[in-house]
DNA sequence: CATGAATGAGAATTCATTCAT
DNA sequence: CATGAATGAATTCTCATTCAT
């Protein structure tokens, strides 16, 4: 994205800007947004106060540049997965292995796109809303091609469409997040987790052959 | 819990705090705690903001009182549930249809439950914190012996216990409140979501036989 | 203007913002509304600081209010004065002993009052700024009636009519200026001063006979 | 006053100075001292916000600066006129041209000057009241003197000296600010205009003969 | 009890000034 | 000299809590 040709001025006020997110992005994470004070996240980054309008011109804009960059991660993440894989459960396996693991290295991010996700649910008005609806949107409708050639190929129980799209949303989130925020994930175990989820999503949890 | 002979003065005010209570979680499931303000639940309750003080010592007792009260309801659900099912499944559809009935009747209860069990899974320090962490270590305690009893039934698969009761804890929750948020749950469809939700933890969503 | 019914409660109420509103007006006249702030008038006032809140929702709006009724005095005193006079001279004449009369009783309103014109005077965007351009258009109607009138009774010299109202907008309008500041003004004099203004503006200075 | 043996960086210097004064006095005409940026003063002068702090101490001496020059022209022209002219009404003439002449060519500083007048005529702390207070004292010095001499040669009518004084002080200048800030000012109507000043406070606006 | 006016601690934001490069 | 990033004191505004009526 960035252009190669930064000048050492650029290079340098990128930096910092990301000292400041990075800062901000725990404090958000652990008290939300209103109960954020800017003198933490100045505090935390070791910056004046005053310092941090010279790279944002509110606090909400760093809000916003924080949840954005997040997005846009998350977004790369499906489109790169989608290109190496070529089947519903292939693709759930691979995009929930990057899910851990974006999670492990960036616990924060996470946290706070979930309450950002809970939060602005329904509301349309800031900037911050407009944003996640939009990324939901798009997300949304890739999930339902993807069910959609999924159960045409007999890879999955017809199911109602609209379940399990509900489904997808929302599998996989509250469990990472329960891993996440337990401490105990580790890197060699990602893989791991994936997979028990991914099965759990296909094959239930019972005793196959047993039937309810 | 209440003793029974209770004056009319006693009455009445209990009817005043609950009318209180009503309206702040509302506005707590809407905004999140730090940005309700109490002008905003003496406006809904039809109250003057002095005269919540004579209910409540401080805006986060308010909270804490609901959030309190969230929590017994869940408790006297689960319990309820224990003593009429004998096996994990019927456990689960029946809890699930409570939960997701209590969520159709308290939407916004059930919102601002998950905001705090978030806001609150890793501090300790607050009240409400304590009040979660309590309750949750509780709940765990509870799964973690009616999956091992599951197990031993071979009712389900010899799963990690620890995953699994990670699963209990996360699944469907995140599924209900994707509900709740849509809009589109109405009473009659309780049943049928949640025997969605069970059948796919049970089941799974792929095609019997097929094996990964 | 208001309702002669009002309750203590009200007139309480109007009586604690005339406090602030009075304390308010000393300090923009002395400093300008920048320099002003809000721990200045909360002072000086005798209130927290959170209370004139409670009665303004922001210092831009007292500014407003008191520009806004000043210029409603203003206009009551013009009002009064064209029912009361029939010639240009005596309308002028006691136009100006109102207005120093105001001066000398509401110092710091009248000095506000230029301020504000003066830095106004172009711009559109701020409340005020439309405030002081509305009423200045008015006074400019009425005084183009006025002069047009009185040059047809050959009253006054026929003269660009253009400058003329230039010319009465403007003068009186500094020399009370500095009547006021100089704290020389006393009340018996309001005539005596009021007639050398009005002498000079329909004589000039010139020793009668002499010929420029 | 320059010494005439300036080296090139000295010229230099100046000239920057200049570069820096003729910024900064428009947007303190526009807005005020207080509301006035350093940004502001930086970015229309095409400096950077430190380079001003090579040539000024602070925001103020820049005020300073530019109100001092203001007086130091005016008070060059007084002396102008007064060594070309040899009664009041020829001094009065002259002087208003220059002075409307002044403030076709220099809108910012005339405007700036009034503003200023105003808000510095009571205060003595600031280094700027008091620039404003000895030329006040000055000028009004001068008048007093012209004034008699005029009274004495039976130029004038014999007027309360005071009221005189106050008279040339303020006449002409809310006059001239009201034909600068019109807009509608154009180099050749200068002559006409200061005769019309002149004339009025001469002669007056009333038909000669009328008596009142 | 019920009320809402009063309050000040605290939060976001601005901006003159400093200083390292 | 020229520069603009860094800074924190100062300012506007909010809001939980108190208290007199």
């Amino acid at each position: 994205m960035e252009q190669k040709t930064q000048t050492r001025k650029e290079r340098e006020r990128e930096f910092k800007k990301s000292e400041i997110l990075d800062a901000a992005i725990q404090i958000f994470a652990k008290k939300g947004f209103k109960a954020t004070t800017l003198d933490e996240i100045a505090e935390k980054s070791e910056f004046g106060k005053g310092t941090i309008y010279n790279y944002f011109s509110s606090k909400e804009e760093i809000y916003k540049e924080i949840i954005s960059s997040i997005l846009a991660t998350n977004r790369k993440n499906i489109q790169e997965v989608d290109q190496t894989t070529n089947n519903l459960y292939d693709f759930i396996l691979e995009t929930t292995k990057r899910q851990i693991s974006f999670c492990l290295n960036n616990k924060d991010a996470f946290l706070l796109l979930i309450f950002t996700k809970m939060h602005h649910a329904k509301s349309t008005s800031s900037e911050v809303s407009k944003l996640m609806k939009n990324h939901e949107e798009e997300m949304l409708k890739h999930i339902v091609e993807k069910t959609e050639i999924a159960a045409k190929n007999n890879e999955i129980r017809k199911l109602d469409s609209e379940k399990l799209i509900r489904l997808f949303k929302s599998s996989g989130f509250a469990y990472i997040y329960d891993l996440v925020i337990s401490q105990n994930l580790k890197e060699e175990n990602i893989d791991d987790e994936a997979f028990f989820i991914t099965d759990i999503l296909f094959n239930g949890i019972n005793i196959k052959g047993k039937k309810y």
